[in-house]
DNA sequence: TATGAATGAGTATTCATTCAT
DNA sequence: GATGAATGAATACTCATTCAT
């Protein structure tokens, strides 16, 4: 029974969430209003509230959940295409994310134009999560040894200075060309990439 | 006489300018009404019309006049402090932005959160300009010379990315201490850069 | 329940045309703001968006049932009224209207400026309608039969010419008495209509 | 030299008056500002406080202009194509500006949402005026006679009204083909005229 | 005459939030 | 829990009109 409950529950939580996410895409975060994503939503203006206080809290978890999916998903590639070094894996984990990106312009725009990466580098900094994609992330990057690089928190600085790099790239290179395209920014920053981590 | 007018007319419209960063700072973009920033300025809600479509064409203005601002100080600061190794200018240009931004966290919240260098690229990269400041930097680039840099698009585009690097490095480790305090992400953003340019 | 509820949302869409309607009288329509009828209603200002898309929409609405009322009271005051002539009773008609445009000048004035009839004559054309007053009408002017007129659209066609014909006399005579009174012009009317009519 | 100047201002007033006369007939009269006026007539905002005192004003006599440039356009086409029988001669003025309409629809929308032949009426009951289109049709008319119409007043009394009839059928059919189109109408209305005026 | 910068009252419209049902 | 009618504060934007030059 309250099974079941608990399973509507869920169902409308998503089903406002997938409302936002597609009202976000088309008409931009700040020009959709709650009414629109209840009435997408099939739900009644009322109900929201029942699951988000507000349009920046539903964003937040919509956030959360986009960038985990995308970096499960690069993540899952790059364990099946595993190299030696870890340097090229870093360059294969980005790889996948850019390509991702280059495909999906919209969700790319939404996500650079607001949080970006909420909680990766929290969880990251400190590995004691209950998370099993952060903990598995987390793992490759302890067995990591890079020369130069004397503690852990150092080696999280590095990647994360490499995950803002990419974004940063990406959201310019792909949304505006600038300062040049995609394809021909990629080569540069994996060389890049390879001298930050020799 | 229409010097008179033309004087007047820029008067006013640095004074709606002024008025609009002090409440930008103060308050945010999104809070601060149009009504607000023309009685800030002391004009007629009206005649803010008469300068700007609306508040986006302002906040563009706005911030293209602030990045000019601070680069130019930076590239003088440079200028003042020149070295030999092109990388340690880089070098010294970077960490002028970065102190300012230290200095200054809400113009540095005001900037990121928006364009962000509007046109340094879009000038950088077409090298024939009017202004002063950006021919400037053009040509110091044009004299830099790096093993295994070909033309001049890729060193644009490599000091293009240097440039996000500190922008986004800043922004998230000055306003949130994230992943580290930016004391302690400063020498490895500046490794970083020296083994970008070698 | 929702009975209630949908009596209750009827009473305020009653409320709002009716404040709509003293107010559009009292000093026009384009001097009249939504403001004003909203607070005329004793409504908020956002619940007139509740009923009406804008200030034209509710005009459209009021203007219709202005009308309808009108020629209903004409109607069945034409019904209690019955001549054996069809020509007669058209007569009767147009002489209950225009005596009553000529004592509530300020509705002829609101009703003239604007639409006028608004569905009359689309209904009249298309006899089968749910409406009980444009079927009796529709029914009287099915049995009347005139000479040289061939079929039902024929004699429409002049019944909404005749009305038309009304109206615009009404107008001008009542409101600028021009070309000259309503009552000098009345004679002329309905000689005009018996001529034809035969 | 005064001559001069009373012709520029002469051209400034036209100038006016036509760019008016476009605006009001691509968005209509209340969407028009004045400053769009000046703006497309190329002279300043506050000249139009020289020859006009607001909109209305200028509306006014635009389309007085306009009225009376066709009615002379109609009449002349009735003096080349005259007829022994009044009657016919004032169908073919009243086929005249029908067809005029028919192609000019924008112009019949103008005119008929606002004034309608302003001054006709004015001028045709008191005959003695400087206008010489005017005294030609009252001439016209007074040499008319008509069985059962017994003085002039009366005679223009029904000229009124069949100057109207026309007016408001035009309207309705050429714009929303209601009750029938205009092609439809037109027999029927000659023969409504060729029975009024016997 | 002619200009056009400046004004600021006036209005439409949106939308987050509440609460009785 | 769910609804959706009602609210009214908040805000953007227009435009006729003035007046110093």
């Amino acid at each position: 029974m309250s099974e079941t409950i608990d399973t509507k529950k869920e169902a409308k939580k998503s089903s406002l969430l997938q409302a936002a996410l597609d009202l976000f895409l088309e008409k931009g975060v700040s020009k959709t209003s709650i009414s629109e994503i209840a009435e997408r939503a099939n739900v009644a203006k009322g109900t929201f509230y029942l699951y988000f206080k507000d349009k920046d809290a539903l964003l937040e978890q919509l956030l959360y959940q986009l960038s985990y999916d995308i970096i499960q998903q690069a993540y899952d590639y790059t364990e099946q295409h595993r190299a030696e070094q870890f340097c090229e894996n870093v360059i294969t984990f980005a790889d996948w994310i850019i390509t991702y990106f280059a495909e999906h312009t919209d969700i790319l725009r939404l996500v650079r134009r607001n949080f970006s990466w909420p909680s990766l580098e929290l969880t990251l900094t400190s590995p004691d999560t209950s998370d099993p994609l952060w903990k598995a992330i987390a793992t490759r990057l302890h067995n990591a040894s890079l020369r130069d690089v004397h503690n852990p928190q150092e080696l999280f600085n590095i990647i994360y200075i490499i995950v803002e790099l990419c974004g940063t790239v990406c959201y310019t290179s792909i949304i505006e060309q600038r300062p040049d395209t995609i394809d021909n920014m990629k080569p540069l920053l994996y060389t890049i990439i390879r001298r930050i981590l020799q």
